[in-house]
DNA sequence: CAAAATTAATCAAACGATTGATTAATTTCC
DNA sequence: GGAAATTAATCAATCGTTTGATTAATTTTG
């Protein structure tokens, strides 16, 4: 008989990261995660520690995956308009890649509980944000961009994403809709990329 | 000594509230809803029947408040883009007046284990939708508006605002900025509603 | 009106079940 | 053979809920 290796830590992982989305962190308790991960309970506490652990170590993963994406677009020699439709595409595609995880995070970013959480994911964001600011300051201060309010603008593309995300059924009315039917999914990217794109050209560069 | 007579019933509803909205529902134990109320725990399940029935009877009173306030806006004999600015003046202030709770049903409508309360979220909002985009698309029909994506847009308005209560420290970098400060909320309110009714001004209304 | 009966509200205590965590023994693997 | 991995069994603590008793207020009755 063939010992088919599975990595348990990995497993443990992957279906505490499925219950924590689903159910909520209070929600999952180690013992499901266990038995959807086919691994004994006390292997929970063996390689993280606690519960918690597991949940920093899952946060700690996704985040560090984060940063690298986004940097290189800001380098290209393209308009400040280019870019941001860059970043709008590269961050649409992103999350609603990683729905289940999207919502965790906005999840537990709406607990004030975990405050060391809290922190870790704003930081985790802020540096993107940085980054987008930048893009959309520089628009303006070389006059291709409107004067407006830059931060507001970037929780306008961040809050229609993620709206998106946790309550598909505002924009899809269909009942048998799906965001983890692949056919479903790419009309839903494609409409909300068009959708951003067209806004942030028309509110940025509409000479008034 | 005179009987300060108080509202156990009501005491809980707002303990539990308060409690929910900080740290969840599973996050949140009959016993410190028994404490923070002053009320007995067995008063709990004397009053509502189980911790869900308290939950569910929260839900219900705050979406029973929500219906009455907007439908009012529809019958004025004003512009599509009036109407819509008005919209958003109520949505901004509502939600800014109400953000533990705000939060709380977007962590409620993020989790999928409580279908029944998912549904009653969804369905409450979804009235709400209708109205803006009945307004929206008359407003194409009859030639104000561009030709948009009419429940993108709705998601923009509304995943902004939600995107401000969840995250304020995208929009506000200061340290010591608190949305419970009423100072601080003011202005944030005033903000974003600026923002949203000159997003939607230019972009539904500038002729390419 | 006043005694009796009924009701609603409240309480401390305890219920069985489940929680996250730990133990000590066993198996696997190099 | 010994370190690492895995297991079943068990731990105290907490969970949401229920219980039986008690108080206070109200209604019914003679």
């Amino acid at each position: 008989m063939k010992t088919e290796k599975v990595d348990k830590r990995q497993a443990i992982l992957e279906a505490a990261e499925k219950l924590f989305c689903e159910t909520g962190y209070e929600g999952t308790s180690t013992r499901q995660i266990a038995k959807e991960s086919g691994a004994n309970m006390a292997m929970i506490n063996y390689y993280f520690g606690s519960k918690e652990g597991v949940f920093v170590e899952i946060m700690n993963e996704r985040i560090a995956g984060f940063a690298s994406q986004l940097k290189i677009i800001n380098e290209d020699k393209i308009s400040a308009l280019e870019k941001l439709h860059r970043v709008i595409e590269g961050y649409v595609n992103r999350i609603l890649n990683n729905t289940a995880f999207h919502k965790m995070m906005h999840r537990e970013l709406s607990l004030t509980q975990r405050p060391e959480m809290y922190d870790k994911i704003k930081d985790a964001m802020s540096h993107n944000m940085q980054l987008i600011d930048r893009i959309i300051t520089d628009g303006i201060e070389d006059g291709t961009f409107n004067k407006v309010d830059v931060r507001m603008v970037i929780a306008t593309i961040m809050g229609t994403i993620t709206n998106i995300v946790i309550a598909p059924h505002k924009v899809i009315s269909c009942s048998n809709f799906d965001l983890n039917n692949p056919k479903d999914k790419k009309m839903i990217k494609e409409r909300t990329i068009a959708h951003l794109q067209d806004l942030t050209t028309v509110y940025l560069t509409t000479k008034k």
